[in-house]
DNA sequence: TGATCCGTTGCAAACTCTGCAACGATCGTT
DNA sequence: AACGATCGTTGCAGAGTTTGCAACGGATCA
């Protein structure tokens, strides 16, 4: 709406791919390099792109520090650590706790699996939203027309032969999922990794964030860790009814 | 140097307080009610910003994993990680990297203690620049006039009585720890937590980053914890070495 | 039911932003 | 060593975007 803001925004983005010189940013852009000059120190006021020796620009610090704050301020994250922590404590596998938002679910707590070989993930970082089973749970809350509209819109990379091939699966699996209320990823994201995950719900029901067990096949195989689920949903249980007595900021969908 | 760019960032900072409404955002950024919903909606078309079922806004997702591909972007992280973890599974504690940048110096990388008692830190979270160590190695390497001009404008928290309490105080500190080549904490940001840092140097002998050991007073004495300094200098010392390797890039100093 | 508060929209004036062209510095080449 | 090329930077005037206003509609509360 807005047309400097909105090219000055689509320089961050572009930043993230690596540092770039003045020169690639206007035409990336596609304006005069005057102006991407002016917008690109725009930003560096701010700190939000900082200026290497050799003159090209990368993102700065400044982004990193307030998307720190960004998560430190989501409530479900503060209410939900103690509880991810005594659930690695119980299980000794990885833990996740992720939320959905604006087609993108990403991770926003971790708490690290005792054992040596561990998964590659990392808080902030959007997961394989269409094969994770954090994102499935999320997704699978959605009214009936949206959960459509995002399926149909979504990339469907076959990670593994067990990815989720296209919007059809992804359909189906959603509907299994919403109705037994947890997930699992068997292999659908990295050949050797298996999750179980379970819903966190605010007061009015609907599915706010969701956290999973995560271990490779090497430490338990997939029916060793599904008795764990049990117990991962009696967790997420826990967070929900916490997490209702407070007020729940719900999101807007549209 | 663009008005509008600039008014559309200083949102973030804003709502990085907390959630806040049209006319809050409206007010504290001194414009019309019209000119905010603007800005706001070209932060949310590009998910810097999110806006909550009570219409209210917050920091959007986009924010977060956009700073999270900006730390895995910094290569010296990505060449230190290995050593920080050797290093933690030889000494138990808990090891950090941090690099500076413009006013700020934060934490990129972070493994944490084997100990249960852990100390509360954040990767991506800004340090107490006055008293941690790290801070003042990083610090301690810039030019004389530099150094001078930072230490005034810093404020001077007095965190515990042994804080660093004032510029003369801190530019001293500078002095010694840029001669001895490492430095301690000892009790300054928190009354029971001691650590001991080294640098890590580019191929011209500049420092680019710098980690520590940390440890609370009940795991280890303050005397128990410096005896690990030469191992924490060697480990900083490799790195260095395999940083320099590469091409490095120097950061600008103005 | 009426009043208030808040977000939203169209419009015209005003100001900001844009692209251009020219400059200077740096770097690599002949 | 000098030349050419590349890249970042600046002043300027025209163009286009942005701004504040005022009015609307929906929601909330008394």
């Amino acid at each position: 709406m807005s047309q400097t803001v909105d090219r000055a925004l689509s320089i961050l983005p572009l930043l993230a791919e690596g540092p770039a010189d003045l020169g690639r940013v206007a035409d990336r852009l596609g304006v005069h390099k005057s102006t991407a000059l002016r917008l690109l120190r725009t930003l560096h006021e701010h700190g939000f792109v900082y200026r290497q020796a050799d003159q090209r620009y990368r993102l700065g610090a400044r982004l990193i520090s307030l998307a720190q704050e960004a998560m430190e301020n989501l409530d479900v994250r503060e209410i939900a650590h103690p509880h991810l922590v005594r659930l690695n404590e119980q299980v000794g596998h990885t833990v996740h706790l992720a939320v959905h938002e604006e087609d993108e679910v990403l991770y926003i707590d971790k708490v690290e699996s005792r054992y040596p070989v561990r998964m590659y993930s990392r808080i902030g970082k959007p997961v394989a939203i269409t094969v994770a089973a954090v994102a499935k749970l999320l997704l699978a809350d959605l009214p009936e027309n949206e959960r459509r509209a995002v399926a149909e819109q979504l990339d469907y990379p076959m990670y593994t032969a067990r990815s989720t091939p296209n919007a059809d699966g992804f359909l189906k699996e959603l509907a299994k999922v919403r109705e037994q209320g947890w997930a699992t990823d068997l292999g659908g994201h990295e050949e050797s990794i298996n999750c179980v995950a379970a819903p966190i719900r605010g007061a009015d029901g609907r599915v706010v964030a969701a956290m999973s067990v995560s271990a490779p096949n090497v430490v338990v195989t997939a029916e060793e860790l599904l008795t764990l689920l049990p117990l991962v949903r009696r967790t997420a249980d826990a967070i929900s009814g916490e997490y209702s007595g407070r007020t729940p900021v719900k999101e807007v969908t549209a």
